[in-house]
DNA sequence: TTTGACTTTGACTTTGTTTGACTTATGGTT
DNA sequence: AACCATAAGTCAAACAAAGTCAAAGTCAAA
């Protein structure tokens, strides 16, 4: 299939290049006789923050996508967290857990204290509650990566 | 990409004078090869009061643009961005400000990379653009203040 | 054999860059 | 003053790239 190839190529590009690196959707679609979206496509699909990659792009001119590698292997103990918080969590919940990383030294004070008011219900008030709790998932995943190395 | 480049080439030349400095517009595009505007459009996209810029420009003979580079420190600082954010805010902008943060030392690395993770649009991919506008300033205020306790 | 999840495709949208024609301001000359 | 040369400003068109979305295709499992 061709999705399974492009996200196989991708990985052997992320190999070779140390973890991250930076494509041309519109050239690497060329070169692999797809269409761009299909590149889109392979990288929403596969390379999501549950399987521990970080994506950003910019548009234009000179514009890329930018795929890095985050090696949740090497931290079972956070791995174990990011799993564990499914995709809608409440305030209650994301405290508690975070609560738990600070009790095992996983984050600093600073880092808790930032993702606490990051993920608050009065952060996400504009929000419908169930919307919070979905958004809030997001967020706590992605401040989670952002500390991997 | 033109545009990059001659942002950086900008930026050596501050660091060189210490922080401002007046440039010529089209003496500088007749070194670098490019057209006048693109000169103009550096400067209007990437040396931004959000980024911690000052411009001033003359025209006519012997006219010239100046640069400064703004430091300020502390919690006034961030009480600044506090309220220059206003109720919604790109993705783009939020990280030229984050930008600026770390470039005068007022936040560290970790944080920076925890709010642009917590304000990316990844982050935030389950909402309409606009809203995605709306909650990433909130979020990012309230990150903010976790910041300045 | 229908359903539903996943894939493929392409038309259309949005964002960002480059260029050049035209406008406006400044300072020196007549 | 009036004029002119010299700079910078503005703006829209052309271009370059990625994002979005829905229609159509595939295929395995119920």
């Amino acid at each position: 299939m061709l999705a399974d190839t492009i996200a196989k190529i991708i990985e052997e590009m992320l190999d070779d290049a140390g973890g991250a690196l930076e494509l041309q959707r519109n050239e690497m679609a060329n070169r692999l006789g797809c269409v761009p979206s299909q590149i889109s496509y392979v990288i929403t699909s596969r390379f999501t923050p549950e399987r521990g990659y970080i994506i950003e792009s910019r548009r234009g001119g000179g514009g890329c996508i930018k795929i890095v590698r985050k090696q949740m292997q090497s931290d079972e103990y956070l791995m174990h967290f990011f799993y564990a918080i499914g995709n809608s969590i409440s305030e209650r919940e994301a405290l508690a857990y975070l609560k738990n990383l600070i009790g095992n030294d996983l984050i600093s004070t600073k880092s808790y204290e930032i993702i606490a008011a990051s993920t608050s219900n009065s952060a996400l008030s504009d929000l419908s509650p169930e919307a919070r709790d979905i958004v809030r998932a997001r967020i706590f995943k992605h401040a989670i990566l952002a500390l991997m190395k």
